[in-house]
DNA sequence: TCATTTTGATTCCTTTTAGTTATCAATGAT
DNA sequence: ATCATTGATAACTAAAAGGAATCAAAATGA
């Protein structure tokens, strides 16, 4: 039995007529007539009662009027949701992103996308570059904007936007702490405090000082860069790590590496996967507006 | 979309395997899955992931699995219902009675029947002849056991069972108070308190009398038998009607007519109308006990 | 690593059913 | 009594659901 029957026994129950239903449905009343009938015999109970040319329903009609409700208020409801996402400049975008990202990148990005498309919904993600890459193989979000990474499951791709330059940051009090610019060699030796292993920064910063040829001497691996900050500002270490909000309230001095080191910041989408047109158009939108940042 | 796909949509996300959800639903699987590519063409987003051989819902599919659930549990609980109905031997029988009935026949017949059918369920109307001619017309009953009245809309099919003898009630104080019988023509003049008119007994009381040719002195016409017996032990007239459970209570005297006043009494359906089996069975057994009572 | 099995998708065909037009019988209205 | 209107039916057409055979990709196993 089609869906659209149950609207069919609807409006035929509404309107009381038969005729002027077909003409509402935009199909022929003999169509109209055996579509009841058949929904009647599907259930095995008459709906309604056929009084010389007066048609109304009978108490099991009521009944099953009632159902009918139900299950077409829930179906049209869910259709219309689809039709949202569905319906380029509005819809649902469900997008994550890198901490880092979180306190001046994202919010303008956003702000200027709301601008340019006041329709547009945003469900957002704030994770790590790792566990970012999963929500993009669920399917749990559409796009992610992070260091890239590789993924085993499914293809990824990545479009690069904008480089984090990412700085030598030492104690206030540290002798190297009056430079203005420093190889990674110079560290060398010095206790290092990293960020936590399956952090992709950390990944990228172990591999900075690889090709260096340089064997760190880690004190402390953090979870947060925050955190780093902190014991670095205690005097524990030194470290690699970007330009985070907040970094000057810290004890610490910032010092640019020679030749500066960068972390490539792209957003990325699940190949072969559908993309909204909502999240396909905020893609768009966000390649030429992060651009060269 | 046919109904059945929505099923067929909910074992394949429950299974995550098309082949081994077609078996479960025994349908090819070359159908399942046009029919499930076929669902996500209609709603315009696809609710599976498809990696290699490995097939699970997305984001939208867990969206859609939830007001999937909410219809087919509606459309199942309903059918289900329906199919209770059409059952033989169990399912609702919604019946009717007038009010004499319903202090000793009724539920006598209701305790027998339960004996008999013990699923049956019952829907009971008490009402008036007239408002139970009504109700069936509407299909909001099934049948009714009442004095058979004629209905201008619809057909309506009665079987006599059984006649409910009428009664001259007197004053116990009243001069004709210690007779055994009496005859229409001896209460002619007497006030009388008569039945409002619409009830089916006070049309079937005027007919006696027109038939005798007497002219009735009526003073009263209550809505209710027993405001009627209230009236006459006050002495305020004579009056016509069944015996009444607790006419004993009052001070009336009850006498037998002569020739004896019958109403008789059966058992009412609309005509080309659906009697569920269970009603219908109920019907044949009410016949067979009330026969002749 | 390569052959084998398994899986979901595709193609082509058959069957079912929804829908159309023409028509009918019954019902109301004039 | 006449005539228009209504819902149902019949015969036919169109669409779509379902089945068998087959395919390509992906897991499995020697």
């Amino acid at each position: 039995m089609e869906i659209e029957q149950l609207r069919y026994f609807k409006t035929v129950a509404t309107m009381q007529h038969m005729t002027r239903a077909a003409e509402v449905l935009s199909i022929s009343q003999p169509a109209l007539s055996k579509s009841i009938a058949n929904i009647e015999q599907h259930l095995g109970v008459p709906l309604f009662n056929r009084e010389g040319r007066s048609i109304y329903l009978n108490r099991f009609g009521e009944t099953f009027l009632q159902s009918v409700n139900v299950i077409l208020d829930e179906y049209e409801r869910v259709k219309e949701e689809f039709e949202d996402i569905v319906r380029p400049g509005s819809g649902e975008v469900s997008f994550g992103f890198i901490h880092t990202l979180g306190t001046e990148v994202v919010p303008e990005l956003i702000a200027a996308t709301r601008k340019r498309f006041p329709n547009m919904l945003f469900s957002l993600t704030q994770a790590t570059s790792l566990s970012l890459m999963k929500r993009l193989e669920e399917g749990a979000i559409d796009l992610c904007l992070s260091q890239k990474i590789a993924s085993k499951v499914i293809e990824i791709e990545t479009e690069e936007l904008f480089a984090e330059e990412l700085f030598v940051v030492v104690p206030n009090t540290h002798p190297l702490a009056h430079l203005e610019s420093i190889t990674l060699e110079a560290i060398k030796g010095e206790p290092f405090i990293a960020i936590k292993k399956g952090n992709s920064l950390r990944q990228l910063v172990d591999e900075f000082f690889l090709k260096e040829g340089i064997k760190l001497n880690t004190t402390f691996a953090a979870e947060e860069m925050h955190t780093v900050a902190g014991f670095v500002s205690a005097g524990m270490g030194v470290s690699l790590i970007p330009n985070i909000k907040g970094l000057d309230n810290y004890n610490v001095k910032r010092l640019k590496v020679d030749p500066p080191c960068y972390r490539s910041i792209g957003v990325s989408w699940a190949k072969n996967r559908y993309l909204p047109p909502a999240a396909t158009e905020f893609k768009q939108y966000l390649i030429e507006y992060l651009q060269d940042r």
